[in-house]
DNA sequence: AAGCCGTGGTG
DNA sequence: TCACCAAGGCT
């Protein structure tokens, strides 16, 4: 389909573009369709940066990191140049911190190899860390406007119901990928990618869909179906465990302990409370009290609720004044804790 | 290659 | 309440 373009995919592509040169949302790292034809480039850096801060993170979420960053750190130099340790509790809050680690050795291995500029193709951006598929397509269609097949999430749901495609998601997905490609041309390719993802955000939802103010409507075969909403179909997924663990809120005067994370695994790498193993019951207080990584007059404070992606937490806090070989941090520098200790550390604090 | 990896908003 | 889900990548 890709060599034989049609009126149809010509129309359609018009049709979005137009409704996108109108309707684009304002977004921090963005630089609008009217900035762009008056010759404003994107700066790859601030392409790339947003890109990884939006996997599986939504915008509300991921735009005050980005703003502190880019004021922090202004090019991929200064970012390279960061300490692990201030990288990662910049990072705190945001989640999936693999996604931190791999920047900052995407930042270094940029400007150790590539002199400080990104490759400007798909498959150079593809072989740094952190940058897969979807990113490598996303930067270079974006930044550098080449012409990349962008697929996320809201892409396979827009195709999956512009086409009604009944095959379930995960096992959907190479097709959903072929059609997006099937509208792809050379014609404004960054802004085609934004506007197919802006589409899928902002008209195309996940739940009722606005397919009255649909600019692409008049094509989509889900919509002729009476059920649009109901694309893509998926195969269920299996329930999550709950699991049980302690959590020991150390204080020394205005001082928390805090344990520095291995380096891979959940949340690997972030500065964290000391606490138990985490099994599948919870602990009594004996068991958590010898669980606990200094002697002191450890006493329960209440318990928190955390959902990680595949399984909930339930955290028992645990309290008292010691002493030990921590990395003693200040109440007011909590904020560098990835949410679940925060949570505890706070509960920790209310419950007093 | 299926499982691992966070968080907060939403209906 | 709780399942769903958001500009996914790595192993």
């Amino acid at each position: 389909m890709k060599d034989r373009p049609s009126p149809f995919r010509n129309a359609l592509r018009s049709s979005l573009l137009a409704w996108y040169d109108a309707q684009a949302r304002d977004l921090a790292w963005r630089v609008g369709p009217a900035d762009r034809r008056s010759g404003v480039r994107s700066d790859p850096y601030r392409v790339w940066l947003s890109e990884v801060m939006l996997q599986q993170t939504t915008v509300p979420h991921a735009t005050p990191y980005f703003l502190s960053f880019t004021e922090r750190w202004p090019t991929v130099l200064d970012l390279a140049a960061v300490d692990d340790g201030d990288l990662m509790g910049a990072w705190a809050g945001l989640g999936y911190y693999a996604r931190a680690r791999n920047l900052l050795a995407c930042a270094r291995a940029v400007a150790a190899d590539h002199g400080g500029v990104f490759p400007d193709t798909e498959e150079g951006l593809r072989a740094l860390p952190g940058v897969g598929a979807y990113t490598a397509a996303a930067v270079a269609a974006i930044a550098f406007d080449r012409e990349a097949n962008v697929v996320d999430g809201n892409v396979e749901r827009v195709m999956a119901r512009l086409f009604a495609v009944e095959t379930p998601v995960p096992e959907a997905k190479p097709e959903l990928k072929a059609l997006a490609g099937s509208l792809v041309t050379a014609d404004r390719p960054g802004d085609w990618a934004q506007a197919l993802m802006d589409l899928g955000a902002t008209v195309c939802r996940p739940k009722s869909p606005l397919c009255d103010v649909c600019p692409i409507s008049a094509w989509c075969e889900g919509r002729k179906t009476g059920a649009p909403e109901t694309y893509p179909r998926k195969t269920k997924k299996a329930d999550r465990p709950r699991r049980h663990g302690v959590a020991y809120v150390l204080t020394r005067g205005n001082d928390v302990a805090l344990v520095r994370r291995p380096p891979k695994g959940l949340l690997g790498g972030m500065l964290g409370l000391p606490t138990s193993d985490w099994r599948s019951s919870p602990f009594t207080d004996i068991e958590a009290v010898a669980a606990a990584p200094v002697l002191a007059n450890w006493g329960e404070v209440g318990t928190i609720e955390h959902v990680f992606t595949h399984f909930s937490l339930t955290l028992q806090v645990f309290r008292a004044e010691g002493e030990g070989d921590f990395v003693w941090t200040a109440r007011e520098r909590l904020g560098a804790l990835p949410s679940v200790f925060l949570k505890a550390a706070l509960a920790a604090e209310r419950l007093l």
